[in-house]
This record gives structure tokens, sequence and C-alpha cells, in this order.
DNA sequence: TGTACATCAGTGAACGCGCGTTCACTGATGTAC
DNA sequence: TGTACATCAGTGAACGCGCGTTCACTGATGTAC
């Protein structure tokens, strides 16, 4: 065992990584409903029973493709935000953004399996849990580093004091996510996170198709808007 | 013909209905992918191949549920704002997003059918695009009415200028709905648009599921949040 | 280094299922004269 | 009011398909002595 495999052990991973290949390509083409054990054996010139050495069901390779398309998604916001670690707070929310919404476009099916409507009959296990948590972990961390800084300038107008209900899920969201924010920004940090996942749903679900033509720029402006809401600052910011 | 039916029509148009009630029952139990005109059949007592006199295939089964279902949502959302004939945009604003709200939480599968995932394969046709914006142009026309009235006061830290092609798209959208909001406000407006579906969609979808469990009051929050950015005002604000 | 046995990967056939769609048909309902 | 014909609704059988999953099997790869 340990670190060393064996040809076995090695030749196991290997096809079982050629397995959830094969799942991503035809999850591109036939989107989740059609994804299917058989075709991804006859992809593989394997007879459908010898992928029942690698994955007990269809919905564990269901399970396997969700959490590669989280960690996926993660990877690529991370990796933003690393090569964006000077900047200040409100380039990094805008850049983060962004990576969101890119690795959508480039990923439409996968982006659908994780924020699009549920498969019927299946039910995510906890192993998703933590890599789907790897955004918006990030997202908020940008906020609350800003805020530890002092750099948060919430506009005015601000919100009325939350719900109590809503305050104890602050609350544990908090302790989570060590996090510091107060409840009044925490419900624009939602507002923010929920626009930016809605305009990229709207727009990756074709829902936009037709009316809007210029995606990239309007998704700038509307994650600048909400980053405002937020207390984020442009720097160098033309006020107004 | 004209307005008196045949015995015939009358009953054609009867069991047309019950189609779409059976198919929406089913559509409610194992979503759009599970729907299939056989079990539709079987739940009417009729055998599969009579389906086909009243719907040509699946397609145009699936394309009547999605016209259905915007037009279930779009009576839901403008009932609500005719029920708040008097009260100020700020208010009537709040009342329409918990009307969307409200039906995605009764309709699931169906708010999935037209705001999820696309169904791999279907193409919906031009006949879903009129119900598809009356939610939108209810929303839009809240805002345009008050910002008409000069009721609307956008937070400082307006947006930049936008885009060139953005420009055109809104001048577009201005001439389809008969709207004079500025381009900064149709800005927030979006923003306010993609964050109220965003919202619904991770409460409907589960993605908030065992963090957020005061989604009611949260979504009020988040919705008067985006509410005041696009520049609506509650009355009597309790301001700062 | 060599043999005996255990483990595992992949095969091929089969079970039982449900699906969309077509087609020739029977029988009831409507229409024209 | 009555007959002759056309229209339509619903039947039943069939075509061809793909799916998930199980099972007894062959043969290759690993392990223990």
């Amino acid at each position: 065992m340990a670190a060393i495999q064996t040809a076995r052990e090695r030749a196991r991973a290997d096809i079982t990584a050629q397995i959830t290949a094969a799942a991503r390509r035809q999850l591109a083409v036939d989107g989740a409903p059609g994804l299917s054990l058989r075709a991804v054996a006859r992809e593989l010139g394997m007879v459908s029973s010898a992928v029942y050495r690698y994955v007990a069901n269809r919905d564990e390779l269901l399970t396997m493709l969700i959490v590669e398309a989280y960690d996926s998604l993660g990877d690529a916001v991370e990796a933003t935000l690393v090569g964006a670690a000077g900047a200040p707070p409100f380039e990094r929310f805008v850049a983060a953004a962004t990576a969101v919404r890119e690795w959508a476009i480039a990923h439409p099916h996968e982006y659908a399996l994780v924020y699009g409507s549920p498969v019927p009959g299946y039910a995510a296990p906890e192993t998703t849990i933590a890599p789907a948590t790897r955004v918006t972990l990030a997202l908020i961390g940008i906020i609350d580093h800003a805020h530890r800084a002092g750099l948060l300038e919430p506009p005015n107008g601000a919100v009325a004091d939350v719900d109590r209900g809503v305050a104890a899920d602050f609350e544990a969201v908090r302790d989570a996510v060590g996090a510091e924010l107060p409840d009044d920004v925490l419900v624009r940090v939602i507002a923010a996170w929920t626009q930016l996942f809605g305009f990229v749903s709207f727009e990756v679900f074709g829902q936009t198709r037709n009316v809007i033509h210029h995606h990239a720029e309007l998704f700038e402006a509307t994650v600048g808007a909400v980053a405002r809401l937020v207390g984020l600052v442009p720097t160098r910011s033309a006020a107004t």
C-alpha cells in the first residue's frame, strides 16, 4: 500500500479517470439526463458490465461528476485569486465573479449539473458538500478581508435590522467560515452572491437570448453594482 | 365554427386539458426528463397512441407545459400587483418579487422547467416568448413608473458609463417594453432581476439547504436591498 | 527462482423494463341533401 | 325526419430502441511460501 502503487492500482486509477472523462464528454453533449453507463462503456470499448468494476451504479458516477465539477470551478476561482493576490478587494471580487462566469460558459453542462435543476431521484451525498462550498468561501473571504481592513463602505439607505431567524443563520455562517461580517453586510453579500449566479444561470440557460447580446460587458456592470452594494469600492472610483 | 362549439370540439378541448393536467402532475413527481406520453395516456386510461390525436409529439407537450407555467407565474404576479394597486413602488416591487418566490416554491418542477437547466435536445419555439416575458415586463413596469413619477433615488457611488454594446441592447429593451429608464438604472434593474431569480433558484434547487433555514425573511431582506439599489425607497424609510 | 493459490478485470448473455412513434382498424359522431 | 357519406376518436399490435443491473465464466495479474 502506502504511496507506491502496484501496476494494478495504477491501472485502476487510470481507467477510473477514463470513465469519468468519458462521462464528462457525454455530459457535455446530452446533459445529465442523457448520461448512461452503457454509453460510457461503449466509448471506452468495454462491455457495459465491466464499468461496474469501477463504479457501483449510475448515481455514483453522477456524484463523481458533481464533485469534479465543483472542484474544477473551485480551482478556476482560486487560481484567479492567486493571480490577483495584490489587488484591492473590489478588483478581486470582480475577478472572482468573472472567473465563475467564464468557467460556466466554458462548461455549460457541468454548470447545469451543479447549479441547475436537481436531477430527479438523485440525492447528492455528503461527499459533495465540501467541494461545493469552495467558491462561496472564496467570495465571502474577499469581503471579510476587506471588512477587517476597514475598507468596506456600504452605501446609504442601509438594511433594516435582520429577522431573528436570519440572524441565527448568519451566526452559524460566520462560525462555519470564520468571518466577522455584521448582519447588514451579510444580507448584501447574499444578494451579491445570488445575483452573480442568477446572472450566469440566465446567460448559460439562454434566458436572455435574443435580448442581451453583450453579456460580458453587462456582467461586469452588474457585478460592479452589487460589489458597491456590498461596500466594496473601486480604486480611483469615478464616484458619483 | 365561431364561438359556439360542437360537442366534438368541446370534448376535444376537454381532453386536451386533461392531458396537460396529467402531464403537469407527472412533471411535479418526476420532473421534465421523466415526462412520458405513455405515462400520460396510462393515467387517463387511454391507449398510448390515442394521445397522438391531441398532441403531435413529446416536444409539443413540453411546449404546452412551458407556456402554461409561464402563464401561471404571470397570472400570479399580475394578480398580486392588482391587489397592490395603490401601494408605492417599493412595496409593489417587493410584493411582485415575493409572488415570484411563492409561486416557485408552490410549483418547483414547473419553475425548474422554465428557469432551470434547458432540456437537452429541446428548443423552445416562438410560442413561448410572449408568456415568458410577462413577469419581466411587470417588474420593469414598476420601476419605470416610479422613474416617470420622479420617485427613483439611486444610491451614491453610481455606475460608470455603460459599454456601447450594452447601451445598444438597452436601447432595444426600452423600445420593446416602452420604458424610459436611463442606462445606469437599467444596469441596476438587471442586477435586481437576476438577483431575484438567483435567490429563488438557489432556494428551490436546494443550494442553500442546511445553511439557510429562514428563507422567507432573508429573501425579503435581500429584495429590499436590491430594490434600494435600483433607487426604490421604502415609505417611512428608517434610513441609514 | 519456482510453484500454488487468491484476487481481480473484463466477457457475454440475459432479465425486465419503458420509451416514442406508426399503422391499419372499428365504431361513433357529425354533415349534406 | 331519414338516409349516405365523411370525419374523427380511440384501439391494439407492432417496430426498434436503449437503459440499468446481475451472473457465471475465463484469463491475467499479484502474493505467499
